[in-house]
DNA sequence: TTGTACGCGTTATCAA
DNA sequence: TTGATAACGCGTACAA
């Protein structure tokens, strides 16, 4: 409603002083910024954010673009990302890829018409155009061979002491769930089984490795896929709790006891793996601060600071529940 | 980058056909508009949107505010949101209000400094500034006093059907699990079970309706207290698969097996109810679709036509799965 | 310390 | 059908 020029004339001031109490008080006399506020206050005026985005060529957006808003570790992440960019006076801008390029395009596309001034993706894919100086945060996934910052865990050694929680529990025929093998992120928690395996002098078996897409359905199968071998395995690592919970409902369906007769490690630390039959245990990311770290990031560059050097790798932890138990075989 | 000035020299026309070429290409011949497009093409050229905003007083983004981002259930309202939204060009900017009124009163204020065009609400809290003529859409709650459209099912009903799903099980002693009490939506639920009680005359038994919070912590302490009772229920019903979920976990701990000693209904029809152990019988709201029509609505409202003089109302629809069976006492 | 005035990149009005 | 031009509301040189 009311515009700068009306407080301005409410205050008895240009609309340059207004504006100046609102952007930069100092330099304003405190006889004149008290008056120009009482003023503000009483128009209830409220600075029209797309006339200032068009001045300083900010529109104090950040998109984030999500594989699929519905996946329960990312909306952890979302939350951490809203937290900080609230607290900071940006804006969250959401969007989900659903793994379509031409979507997360459309959305990479909102930098360049000014709607917002950086990105922060939580999936493995890029834009197909990608400037090299685009404000660009991946959280949670990583490129090695591309210079992007990232917040992210360590995904090769969390994958390997899980694996070898497993193995102390004296597991020998360990099975993988993993995810989607063209993710860095799954290559990483796939090696990560393989390093402790080796460590144990355990040859690694592919036949033991069911390729799933981190969602419950495809855990599902991909247990009953191992759950049907000759010789099927005493234990799973899989490397999303969703697939785990997936992966217990087979065991179910296959009259398996967990952990009796099949031991499950999931990987997220999801709110769900506490409330499953076993409680699961799971080694637990902190999505939440992966997020708020992947906004401050963004927001530091954005505020023109320079990208971090390197990726900032968070801690991740095994919890331990009721999922995992000793070898009887 | 490029802007307009650069693209209609490009193109040999003034900055207007340009500018008509984008926003209405049939007043322009079609040669013009060929060689405008071309331009555009070649210069890679995107209205900048601040600019366009500024000048048509319209930012394009709808904010919805969700109580609390990791709810599975609201995850599946956003996804319907954003899904409607990105067709119709629009950009959804998502806020976390924690149930907390200054930080609803943050995200209300979008609209006045034009950060935004509209405001959809997943909560049961108002914006304690409410301007009559502010586009405002609720998703799944609705204040019967005040004319805001809502997009919702009927709790009332969908809460006796759920009831009577367990009475016709034979169970007589059928315990509640109420979220708050303050929201529109819990009362009418629990309104729902009174009814179904009522006309199998049935007496109501406050002492068997324990109020939590829609999370699955309170649901479990609210069977915690349901289950120390002296004469305990043989039958629950939860008014959210969250809080079923932990009703089910204060079962095992109490050494009742599901369905066997203890049926449970939930509410909802989040994916994880599916994975539980049972899985959930549960009322199944369309909470996508719920999502996808609140989007529409708004946009119909931003884009000059009336609000809907009644709310729309979504069927629900009960789904038997296995955590539910005749009762035994 | 404050005011004047220009320009940010569009869209819309008016004339041609 | 197209072009010239005036806003939209703000931030910031520059002047006072």
């Amino acid at each position: 409603m009311a515009d700068i020029r009306t407080v301005a004339a409410a205050a008895g001031v240009s609309i340059a002083t207004v504006s100046r109490v609102l952007k930069t008080p100092d330099v304003v006399t405190k006889a004149t910024r008290d008056k120009v506020l009482a003023a503000v206050e009483a128009t209830g005026y409220r600075p029209n954010a797309l006339a200032s985005g068009l001045r300083r060529s900010k529109s104090d957006n950040i998109v984030v673009v999500v594989p699929y808003i519905q996946n329960p570790f990312f909306s952890g992440v979302i939350q951490g990302i809203e937290g900080v960019a609230f607290a900071e006076g940006y804006q969250v801008l959401l969007g989900e890829s659903q793994n379509d390029q031409q979507r997360l395009d459309s959305y990479a596309a909102m930098l360049r018409s000014k709607t917002a001034d950086g990105l922060i993706l939580l999936g493995a894919a890029l834009p197909s155009q990608l400037d090299d100086k685009t404000p660009l945060v991946l959280a949670c996934e990583y490129f090695p061979d591309q210079r992007i910052p990232a917040i992210r865990i360590d995904n090769v050694a969390a994958a390997k002491a899980a694996t070898e929680h497993l193995l102390s529990l004296g597991h020998k025929r360990i099975g993988k769930i993993a995810g989607p093998l063209d993710n860095q992120l799954s290559r990483d928690r796939l090696n990560g089984y393989r390093a402790a395996l080796a460590e144990s002098d355990i040859a690694y078996d592919e036949g033991l490795v069911a390729e799933g897409a981190f969602d419950v359905e495809s855990g599902h199968s991909a247990m009953t896929r191992l759950l049907d071998l000759k010789a099927p395995p005493t234990a799973v690592f899989s490397s999303s709790d969703e697939m785990a919970i997936g992966a217990l409902k087979a065991a179910r369906e296959h009259g398996m006891r967990v952990p009796e007769d099949l031991s499950v490690v999931g990987f997220d630390g999801i709110r769900f793996a506490d409330f499953c039959d076993p409680p699961l245990t799971t080694m637990v990311q902190p999505n939440v601060e992966i997020g708020a770290a992947a906004a401050r990031m963004m927001i530091s560059i954005l505020r023109g600071g320079e990208p971090a050097p390197e990726d900032i790798v968070l801690p991740a932890q095994l919890l331990v529940r009721q999922s995992t138990g000793a070898a009887r075989r």
